[in-house]
DNA sequence: CATTATGACGCT
DNA sequence: TAGCGTCATA
């Protein structure tokens, strides 16, 4: 049994993990053009986020307060993360107010796509682990190259007694820096046999992907070269910053060994907990000890072979290879001193988020043309109300001319969906309060290509026909413009000074792209001139019409403001540029109330009423003026002052049969009950 | 250990 | 499938 379930295939792989080195960090200090050597932090609201390793020298630490970091090191440079604010710029705003503004990654996020851009030259088979972390399999580029040194004659093969083979020769010290750092000292110079010619060549595969990435891009990372994931994870680690490890697959049993358990990957959390409470072991060794037919009387099968195999550095699967994002979210927590006491702030708020998410959609329509099915809004309420509420409602998301022409859709739909968590809730006969909110999430998923050469209804629909017959080639060119088009020089400084195109999220996303009245008709083809297509609107229009306005309208913005942002810190002193007053906490001056206020909220999106009598019910909802729930602290003038006492009252009925159907429901539920 | 903002995936 | 939970990282 226990022989099986490991084979020589499970070693026969050369995994990379790549990990950039206090992402954050770096990628604002290449927007800066500061260098490594200064201290150093991203700060997100009073914490920090990210701290550069300049600064890890005085003991600074993730998590931190910017006030502790400070005290520990006067000169620490602390940079706060871009910011939506109110009627301005997405940008590095002044003085961030975690009331008012809402964090935007994006920056880190194009850089991201960037590194696995690179990534992607050398192969396809990568796995994104997070936003800075790539799981690669080299080894079919492994393999390439060791056939071609075989071919070229410069390895060298013994004959092996043992195993009567011919097994290849590996002088370590001949890979330079690349080959330098492996881990424990059995290993000698001189080495034999297939498993370790593969981690060497794993290691100088691997330093040329870091190679390219700190020649094209200007970002460092860390390494780790061995044969699975679990391993390579923990070796790139090992050597940070900017250096590699190997673990060879001698090494194997010593250097995990003497880990605590929670160190392999997926069982730093509950699992890892329960392992050692339930085995009573604390190291990998001590687990390794456990036959697989004991962890299958304590674990599920599948998951007992798993820490069978993590135990022993083995991945249970392949390194998957996908490259898109599988889906998008956009979250806001309200902290402490400005969570939602009304129904008007939530809803402006998750008009913020439906646009964050939106744009975020159409940015990434330029690289992948996908879009997904489902909205998910989730709210997160106070603990100290009745019971711990987080709930959250799906949506249909169609795939639509409107959806994509600007944000309005998306977030009438969330705000929809708003409406729905607050008055369906299916399992609760008394509606609870969800005030005061702490936190909303919006998350899109389920998504699906609308490749247009496929054939899908909605999509054909849409796009005219004239559309439908550009080239082939052209489109797929015209995909690879955003990461490819560009030398990768020139790449960077464009992601960092000019793409910036999501101005006034919160004043004027409506009118930016629908307000572009004049068709656009081009879409950038590879070699950066650009093609003329159908006048009609088509998929890419609305990208070219950003990428025009943006180079003028954003190098200022984002090339300056982050200046201001270093002053603010205490550097350089530059006069305080006039800043929007500081908001009061909790009435959010964001312009997404124009959305809200347009009372696009009385027609329907989506013909429901058909399929989906819940939510067509729930959208006359939407103006309510009166919160339903007993222990509501919703002040009654805040509802008073944009309600509509008629639509009110009809409501109150509804809501009324709603409960008693609820009851039914739960009285169905009890019998069932009774009779099981 | 926390916080906040993300993302992938697994279970039922 | 909807909905929730787990694990991860900056």
């Amino acid at each position: 049994m226990s022989k099986q379930i490991i084979t020589e295939a499970d070693y026969a792989k050369v995994i990379s993990h790549i990990d950039l080195d206090c992402f954050y960090c770096q990628v604002e200090q290449r927007r800066l053009g500061i260098s490594d050597t200064v201290p150093l932090c991203v700060a997100q609201w009073g914490n920090l986020v990210a701290v550069n390793y300049a600064a890890r020298k005085y003991g600074i630490m993730r998590n931190e307060s910017v006030n502790e970091a400070k005290l520990k090191c006067p000169d620490l440079i602390s940079v706060h993360v871009a910011t939506f604010a109110p009627g301005k710029k997405a940008g590095y705003h002044l003085k961030p107010n975690q009331a008012t503004h809402k964090v935007c990654l994006d920056v880190y996020r194009r850089a991201s796509r960037q590194i696995f851009s690179v990534i992607q030259n050398f192969t396809t088979e990568y796995q994104k682990g997070s936003i800075d972390e790539a799981y690669i399999n080299i080894t079919q580029l492994v393999n390439d190259e060791i056939d071609k040194q075989i071919s070229l004659g410069n390895i060298e093969f013994v004959y092996d007694n043992q195993s009567n083979e011919k097994l290849p020769v590996i002088n370590w010290s001949q890979g330079g820096i690349a080959t330098k750092y492996r881990v424990g000292s059995s290993s000698d110079d001189r080495d034999f046999g297939w498993s370790s010619l593969r981690s060497y060549y794993g290691a100088i595969v691997t330093a040329r992907i870091r190679d390219a990435i700190f020649s094209q891009l200007g970002f460092t990372c860390s390494a780790g070269v061995s044969h699975s994931r679990i391993l390579s994870k923990l070796g790139s680690s090992l050597n940070k910053p900017n250096k590699q490890a190997i673990i060879l697959q001698t090494d194997v049993p010593d250097f995990i060994g003497s880990m605590k358990l929670e160190k392999l990957r997926f069982l730093g959390g509950k699992l890892g907990k329960n392992i050692k409470e339930l085995l009573g072991v604390e190291t990998v060794s001590d687990m390794q000890r456990h036959s697989l037919e004991k962890l299958e009387g304590f674990f599920p099968l599948k998951t007992a072979r798993f820490i069978y195999k993590s135990c022993r550095g083995i991945d249970p699967d392949v390194v998957p290879s996908s490259t898109k994002p599988k889906s998008f979210s956009s979250v806001k927590s309200f902290g402490n001193i400005s969570k939602l006491t009304t129904l008007q702030q939530v809803q402006d708020w998750v008009a913020v988020l439906s646009t964050d998410i939106w744009e975020r959609l159409m940015e990434q329509q330029d690289i992948d043309r996908y879009w997904p099915k489902k909205l998910t809004l989730t709210m997160v309420s106070s603990k100290i109300n009745v019971e711990a509420r987080n709930c959250s409602k799906n949506f249909p998301l169609h795939f639509c001319k409107n959806v994509m022409e600007s944000p309005e859709l998306l977030i009438k739909s969330a705000s929809e969906l708003v409406i729905q968590l607050i008055y369906n809730t299916k399992n609760k006969k008394s509606l609870p309060s969800i005030f005061p909110v702490e936190c909303l999430l919006l998350h899109t998923t389920q998504f699906y290509s609308y490749d247009i050469n496929h054939k899908n209804k909605q999509i054909t629909n849409w796009v005219s026909q004239s559309t439908l017959k550009i080239n082939k080639s052209e489109l797929q060119n015209s995909e690879l413009t955003y990461d490819r088009t560009e030398s990768a020089e020139s790449h960077i400084v464009s992601s960092f000074s000019t793409k910036h195109y999501r101005d006034n999220l919160y004043g004027s996303s409506k009118k930016s792209p629908t307000s572009k009245k004049k068709p656009l008709v081009t879409i950038t083809t590879k070699k950066n001139s650009t093609t003329l297509l159908s006048p009609k609107k088509n998929l890419f229009s609305y990208f070219d019409a950003l990428k025009k306005s943006e180079t003028h309208d954003q190098a200022e913005n984002l090339s300056s403001e982050p200046f201001k942002t270093q002053s603010d810190q205490g550097k350089i002193s530059i006069k305080p540029h006039t800043q929007e007053n500081p908001t009061t906490p909790n009435i959010i001056k964001a312009d997404p109330s124009i959305y809200m206020n347009q009372s696009f909220a009385d027609q329907s999106i989506y013909n429901l009423s058909e399929n989906n009598s819940a939510i067509s019910d729930s959208i006359d909802f939407i103006q309510c003026t009166q919160c339903p729930e007993k222990n509501s602290n919703i002040p009654s003038k805040d509802w008073a002052s944009h309600v509509d006492y008629h639509l009110a009252l009809k409501l109150q009925e509804k809501e009324k049969h709603a409960e008693k159907i609820v009851n039914q429901f739960s009285n169905i539920f009890k019998k069932q009950n009774a009779d099981i």
